[in-house]
RNA sequence: GCUGAUAUGGCUCAGUUGGUAGAGCGCACCCUUGGUAAGGGUGAGGUCCCGAGUUCGACUCUCGGUAUCAGCACCA
């Protein structure tokens, strides 16, 4: 006789255990209609579960994120039912939700193709339009482990074999139609909740994630609760791929690679002029944290990297060359060098703490498959930073990096910021004891800084803990960039010390600290971040100036010229071509503001301005342009205000469609 | 590094079932001097990623490299 309360209060009583799509109909037919599963004191269950005592019962609908998962799962099995009745053969592997979809590994002799995977999405679809009923049931171990035998599906018996208990009773078997997989569940009653989905892509991965083991076939797929979810995630994909770095930086003429140096960028002068931009910003920053600024050398001695514990760890991902007989590689960090400077002279603990700053550029020989645009690149420069200070100083000090990183991104315009508290990995040097200090010390740094945090156990530095700082873009894109790592080894192994208050040495600890990580790749997400159109303040050209007929161009130079004297990033356009054509190329390079001069313009000594969002702000003396242009450097704002509404109005339009 | 795919003028791409290639944009020149997202004409430009092999003949087929792309693994 099981009573059963659900979320608003009401309790409802049966007379013999009933399941959750019972219970939903009790309610109303509407919910039943969209009941996917249900929560029994908190724990998901199927819809056909019996409910046989007194508990919390809660319904889960699509809309639910509980809901859209279990769908997004469902949707994997439904991939193995189409796959299996295309290609028999198929060893299904593992087949989990992920992020907007759902993904399997599968072991198949065939190499699937594009078209394959239409037709297997083709299948998928027909399947799901049939509606049909998907069965649950409960078996042991040893009847699994059969069905699965009589299947030949040896991935599913490694699975039971290796991950799941012999006495466990209650596996579940998800019947679809012939079609049977294993899963903890829960999962869709009937196939009607997966219809809107669709395979994207598929690639190589290996089984259990380890690069020892074989390799599989791993086929991805997204899906929503409705058609318009779906759609939209489909376009904001669009969206990305279009802001795509790569792509902008060709057509922006910004950078580009070659053959002959892969991973290492050659960056043109607009690209060098955002990379110059960037850095200048962030000295000032280091101005106002009271950092000094050093440059160590590119290339070493072995000896060294072999001291600081790199040349044992790293030796692989370095470059390395040989000359009179010295082996040397060429940087892959900055810190033993920041520590030859520290060590150059005597150092007492009145100096301390020292915040000393680098531009670094590092090498690192990163695997060929890894290299990505500017996002994963081997060679690249850090915004590096090294402080040396006291066991005293170590919280204020982080403190202030803390600090130094939301100032950093909030002139970006990056505000929704994760933090990550990552700890001892089981490669390390050092001591537990030593690892107990570091690791409380951040802790600390972070709660004192009101820091909300999750721990990241195992992903620590070799030499000590670190903080990571993830920001998110305007696509939701999550992109880790700054990192605060305390260093307790590094500095006794390359033997730097001061004298304390009690004239003895003492070792500092060093703290590293980046906060834009490399420039390469903070680049390449400003490049997509901004889709091109970057703000005023660091776009490569701010202004171009051009002349409808010859006849001005004498004086569109003229206007050029008291520009550039006034500090701004401009160019001159005085081809023989149409306005329409010049303003048309000037709005693909994404160029702030247009300056056209007619022969109006000339004749009154001003021009006429046009910004390439299309708002158009009239005609204008030239110190009222300067001035219009440089309060909108200083403010670093993302857009204009003229711009800002076109903006709005455009989104408006767009919302208005759909 | 692993799996799969791709590689053709500066860019984006088409093409040849093996007989050394084409478009649009860009570039040069000419006409046009036009007021806010493409005016018109003519022309130049390619060792079809690299190396071997098969063949009378390879850009095309085979093998081996390299780079790039989608992932996986890696990321001090």
């Amino acid at each position: 006789m099981p009573k059963i309360t659900l979320p608003n209060g009401d309790i409802k009583e049966f007379d013999r255990p009933v399941s959750i799509s019972e219970i939903a109909q009790s309610i109303g037919p509407g919910l039943a209609r969209v009941c996917v599963a249900g929560k029994v004191n908190g724990q998901l269950h199927d819809a056909c579960d019996l409910v046989s005592e007194d508990a919390c019962v809660s319904i889960v609908t699509p809309k639910d994120k509980e809901g859209i998962e279990i769908i997004r799962h469902s949707c994997a099995h439904l991939l193995g039912h189409a796959i299996k009745q295309l290609w028999p053969t198929t060893q299904m592997a593992i087949g989990p939700v992920i992020d907007n979809g759902f993904y399997y590994d599968v072991d198949i002799d065939h190499k699937l193709t594009a078209e394959d995977l239409e037709a297997l999405d083709k299948r998928m679809h027909e399947l799901a339009k049939t509606d049909y009923q998907v069965i649950k049931e409960v078996v042991d171990w040893q009847k699994a482990y059969d069905t699965f035998e009589e299947r030949n599906e040896p991935y599913k018996k490694l699975i039971l074999e290796e991950n799941i208990d012999k006495s466990d009773k209650s596996i579940g078997l998800y019947h679809h139609n012939e079609y049977i997989d294993m899963c903890r569940g829960p999962h869709v009653p009937h196939m009607g909740f997966c219809q809107f989905f669709k395979l994207t892509h598929f690639a190589g991965a290996y089984w259990r994630g380890d690069s020892k083991n074989k390799m599989l076939q791993r086929i991805y797929g997204c899906c929503f609760a409705t058609k318009d979810d779906l759609k939209t995630y489909l376009r904001r994909r669009e969206e990305a791929a279009k802001r795509d770095h790569r792509v902008l930086g060709k057509k922006l003429d910004l950078f580009h690679f070659q053959q002959e140096a892969p991973g290492l960028v050659f960056w043109h002068n607009d690209g060098w002029t955002i990379y110059r931009i960037v850095e200048n910003f962030m000295r000032t920053m280091l101005h106002k944290y009271h950092y000094i600024e050093v440059n160590t050398p590119q290339i070493m001695d072995r000896v060294l990297w072999e001291r600081s514990g790199h040349w044992d760890k790293y030796a692989e991902n370095m470059f390395t060359t040989k000359s009179e007989n010295r082996d040397y590689a060429i940087k892959p960090m900055n810190c033993p060098g920041a520590i030859q400077i520290f060590n150059s002279r005597t150092r007492s603990y009145r100096d301390l703490p020292i915040r000393m700053a680098e531009f670094g550029k590092d090498h690192r020989n990163e695997p060929s498959g890894s290299l990505h645009g500017l996002l994963r690149v081997r060679g690249f420069e850090q915004d590096d930073g090294h402080i040396f200070c006291t066991d005293s100083q170590i919280l204020d000090v982080v403190s202030d990096c803390i600090k130094m990183v939301y100032d950093v991104y909030d002139v970006f315009n990056f505000h929704n910021i994760d933090v990550k508290l990552s700890t001892r990995p089981e490669k390390r040097i050092g001591s537990d004891e030593i690892w107990d200090r570091a690791e409380e010390d951040l802790k600390q740094a972070l709660e004192s800084n009101n820091l909300e945090y999750e721990l990241q156990p195992g992903e620590g530095a070799f030499y000590g803990p670190k903080i990571e700082f993830t920001l998110h873009d305007s696509l939701g894109r999550a992109w880790q960039c700054g990192t605060v790592q305390l260093d307790f080894s590094l500095p006794a192994r390359l033997g730097a010390h001061y004298i304390g208050e009690d004239n003895q040495e003492h070792v500092p600890v060093m703290i590293h600290r980046a906060m834009l990580g490399s420039l390469e790749r903070f680049i390449g997400i400003l490049t997509e971040e901004y889709a091109g159109s970057f703000p005023t303040w660091l776009a490569p050209v701010q202004a171009i100036v051009m002349n409808i007929t010859d006849d001005q161009a004498d004086y569109a130079k003229k206007v050029c010229d008291k520009l550039d004297e006034a500090g701004l990033r401009v160019r001159t356009d005085l081809r023989n071509d149409k306005v329409g054509f010049k303003v048309r190329e000037a709005t693909l390079m994404h160029i702030p503001y247009m300056i056209v001069c007619g022969a109006r313009e000339a004749e009154e000594g001003k021009v006429a301005v046009r910004t390439r969002k299309g708002a158009d702000l009239g005609s204008m003396s030239i110190e009222d342009l300067i001035n219009m242009i440089n309060s909108d450097i200083i403010s670093r704002k993302n857009m204009p205000d003229a711009d800002l509404e076109i903006e709005k109005k455009r989104a408006a339009q767009e919302h208005a469609k759909d």
